[in-house]
DNA sequence: AATAAAGTGGACATGCTGTCCACTTAAACA
DNA sequence: TGTTTAAGTGGACAGCATGTCCACTTTATT
């Protein structure tokens, strides 16, 4: 079990991350500023997280868990009960919020493969997929990653930044993506 | 114009550069590997190349100008003529096949969103949304993002080395992308 | 052959990473 | 409450990659 010492550092590098990652461009965070922004050694901070995407991750976590509790359990359509083409634009939707209020963490943490490797993407990866079995499409394992790929938040920055388009317009781009479920055109 | 010193190691920096690539995963590649395999002094290489992802698009930028010619004059479904549900299909099996051949180039070369500032993306974004207009499509400036995002190399990558997926499943996930084209249903 | 400009290479300063270990603190137990 | 012990801490340190800088070399021009 944690000690109480450990635990109050813990919450301190949690604060003092989320703080500094909100001041700027991720990639030019560092450990060591994260460690004196939190109070702490260099060790303390490597103790708990090896890299600064795991401390992303980290902060991350409870947002994901808010989404993911939906998706399970939630109401119709992002929970249970729509039909899948309905399920999948709604997950969309909520994905594209999260993406949104939390850009500069997102940014963070996923950077090129690693996004693959957490436990967030494996969930939504899950989830989609019984999505399209539900919709009786075929080839789901390779879909399912095509459909999760817009959802990078390299794609997403690169969206919203560079090219200039809204929440809202993405959203509705990505809603077009569930015509692949068949939906009613067929 | 360039002198004849400059085109000598010009070249001698990218045989040796794509050398190296091949050998070993891109990240662990560093500049000093790349001057030192060329033969050439460490500042002679960053004259050139600022960083190594200049590198892998120089050496990508061949086997890109292939395809962009194919694109624009080749025949169709690839070239010009074909209906645009099937052109985006053939330029999406076109891309599989350039990912697969050149993916460690591919991946040294467009990590995260660097990714978005070559020349190649750019003509890509090009191609594809002249697609969605002809097909008549809504939001065609949000929707090539996201019909691009699954062509990103980490994507690919993550499909082929930790998914187990084989080129033609890809390649077959991608091609169903085309029903936001509207195609033949409807 | 002389000159100027372009090109070269490697030494250097800088900054980040991750490890290591002597010290400190908290919890358990007498 | 004092003692023990193991977890936890912090900062020094070595290693490595980066990018710059400048004295020197090579090429092209006259």
């Amino acid at each position: 079990m944690e000690r109480a010492d450990a635990a109050r550092n813990r919450a301190r590098i949690l604060a003092a991350a989320a703080e500094v990652f909100s001041t700027k461009p991720a990639h030019e965070v560092t450990m060591d500023e994260i460690a004196k922004a939190a109070g702490v050694g260099r060790g303390t901070l490597y103790r708990r997280y090896p890299d600064r995407a795991s401390i992303a991750v980290a902060l991350l976590d409870e947002h994901e868990r808010v989404l993911q509790e939906s998706l399970m359990r939630g109401e119709a359509p992002l929970g249970p009960g729509a039909p899948p083409a309905e399920r999948l634009a709604a997950f969309y939707a909520a994905m594209v919020e999260l993406l949104e209020n939390h850009r500069h963490l997102v940014l963070g943490s996923e950077v090129g493969r690693s996004r693959f490797e957490t436990g967030a993407y494996g969930f939504w990866r899950t989830h989609v997929r019984s999505l399209l079995v539900a919709a009786a499409v075929a080839e789901p394992d390779a879909l399912v990653e095509v459909l999760l790929a817009p959802l990078a938040p390299e794609v997403y920055a690169y969206q919203r930044e560079d090219r200039g388009l809204t929440p809202a317009e993405i959203t509705a781009a990505l809603t077009r993506l569930t015509a692949v479920l068949g939906g009613r055109c067929r």
